[in-house]
DNA sequence: CAGCACTTGAT
DNA sequence: TCAAGTGCT
């Protein structure tokens, strides 16, 4: 039966172009059955990646039928969806873009084991990263742990080119019934509202694959140090397209490639972000306690204190200190924060408030329409310091300092919290009535001396090891 | 085993 | 100038 229908099933591969699975079963001619499963572990996604993934998933279907085929959505676990979806249309297989987180894993796993335990094809590729986590080893052959190494053994490999999108797809001769996207109420546990953040969102492929082209006409020559200023819009904002897919890896990587080779300044930098997100992965897969335990076991027991009162002030953005709450609310609003922001929130929370990392990656996950459980994972554990890299217990970003040199007229505090920007008057409409903010409300007192919060860190970090 | 290098810092 | 461990070749 080779003209038997194809079921693919799309997770975190949102798009046409750049995608290996979708090219090899177009090219199988066989017809093909689009399918999207809201299962259990994408119904526990935060709430603005989940109403993100809903906008992701309106275009995206709104593309495949422009091919002449749809996106069938359906809900419950994967396996008992694919069973029924498979016995509905005849279909004898189904393919997918491998992902690599643990549960991601264990479900595709199981998934695999029970389809061809029956004779039916399941079959997973690769397009999600550059480089699959296992093809990338030290030279004693163990995974890498350093993000430089890393990436001198990546920067030369050779990178597939990326497949053009399929002009046409064709479909089964009957189309199972699908769910209406609308039903899922995918925006529902947005408690700022699930239209806050809209005007913030560059949805889709071809919206991504612009965004790709006008950062690398422009914003590229001047990345590197551009890139560091949160006012500045020096950054390509892919991330957010990245994270379901909208745009492949690949696309980038020969984009950032090309400008390079066109003597774009900024190119090289471009491309060793592309790949941190890359190594977040890596370590992900190989080191699969990273997303929930800290990366180096010996820190066990480090007396971080659990949520608390100093951390729903951060969470708030009501700190008293300028740069956390202009971050915190900038997240808040438009479901982004920039890089540097990251970095200097997570510090204030881990050592100034020395609160748990994960108190604040549960918050990350649930604000940001960019989320990805790899690079936040990584992220909050290297400032943290209980993650990969050699000595930063005692990197601790003083956030007065980082504004001077980052901020230094103030825009980037100005646009989230002076009440006359669009940007915090935002904040203020999408904040709960239960949080208590007012625009005309004073700035809090700062929660900690910074003086006094870093030595108190320190002094922690210094004590963990004797 | 030695030598080298280490995303983003602070005072 | 500090601080200093470790991953990688």
């Amino acid at each position: 039966m080779s003209d038997a229908p194809l079921v693919l099933w799309f997770r975190r591969d949102l798009r046409l172009g750049d995608h290996p699975m979708l090219a090899r079963a177009v090219a199988s001619g066989r017809p093909l059955v689009p399918l999207f499963i809201l299962d259990p572990e994408t119904e526990a996604l935060g709430a603005a990646a989940k109403w993100r993934l809903g906008l992701s998933l309106a275009d995206f279907a709104r593309r495949l039928e422009g091919l002449g085929s749809r996106l069938i959505l359906r809900r419950g676990p994967a396996l008992a969806v694919l069973e029924q979806v498979l016995a509905e249309t005849g279909a004898m297989g189904v393919h997918w873009s491998r992902l690599y987180d643990a549960g991601s894993i264990a479900r595709d796993g199981a998934v695999k084991a029970a389809l061809r335990a029956r004779g039916l094809e399941a079959v997973s590729h690769e397009g999600f990263l550059l480089h699959e986590p296992w093809q990338v080893a030290t030279g004693q052959g163990g995974f890498y742990r350093v993000y430089t190494p890393y990436w001198n053994a990546v920067k030369g490999r050779d990178v597939a080119a990326p497949e053009p999108a399929p002009k046409r797809l064709s479909g089964p001769a009957v189309w199972p019934q699908s769910d209406v996207l609308a039903d899922w109420q995918m925006g529902a546990a947005m408690r700022r509202g699930a239209g806050v953040c809209l005007p913030f969102q560059v949805v889709g492929e071809d919206a991504a694959q612009a965004r790709l082209a006008a950062f690398l006409e422009t914003r590229v020559q001047d990345y590197k140090a551009a890139r560091d200023f949160p006012a500045r819009d020096a950054t390509s904002r892919l991330s957010e397209n990245l994270t379901y897919g909208e745009i492949g890896p690949r696309s980038i990587w020969h984009g950032g490639w090309r400008a390079m080779q066109d003597g774009a300044a900024g190119a090289e930098h471009f491309l060793k972000e592309l790949v941190w997100r890359e190594f977040a992965w890596h370590l992900m897969y190989h080191t699969p306690h990273m997303a929930e335990a800290n990366w180096r076991e010996d820190w066990q027991g480090f007396p971080w204190r659990e949520d608390n009162a100093d951390a729903e002030a951060w969470r708030r953005g009501m700190t008293g200190e300028p740069f956390v709450d202009a971050a915190m609310r900038e997240m808040y609003v438009t479901g982004t924060m920039h890089n540097r922001a990251r970095m200097i929130v997570a510090s204030y929370l881990t050592k100034h408030l020395m609160t748990d990392w994960r108190v604040g990656l549960r918050w990350f996950a649930d604000c940001l329409t960019d989320w990805d459980a790899a690079a936040n994972a990584m992220g909050w554990q290297w400032v943290a310091g209980c993650g990969p890299d050699a000595a930063p217990y005692f990197r601790v970003f003083n956030p007065a300092g980082q504004a001077e040199k980052f901020d230094a007229d103030g825009a980037y505090r100005k646009r989230f919290l002076d009440p006359r920007s669009p940007e915090a008057r935002r904040y203020f409409e999408a904040v709960p009535l239960s949080w208590q903010l007012a625009p005309d409300q004073p700035a809090p007192r700062p929660l900690i001396a910074l003086d006094r919060g870093r030595e108190r860190a320190l002094a922690a970090y210094a004590a963990r090891k004797s």
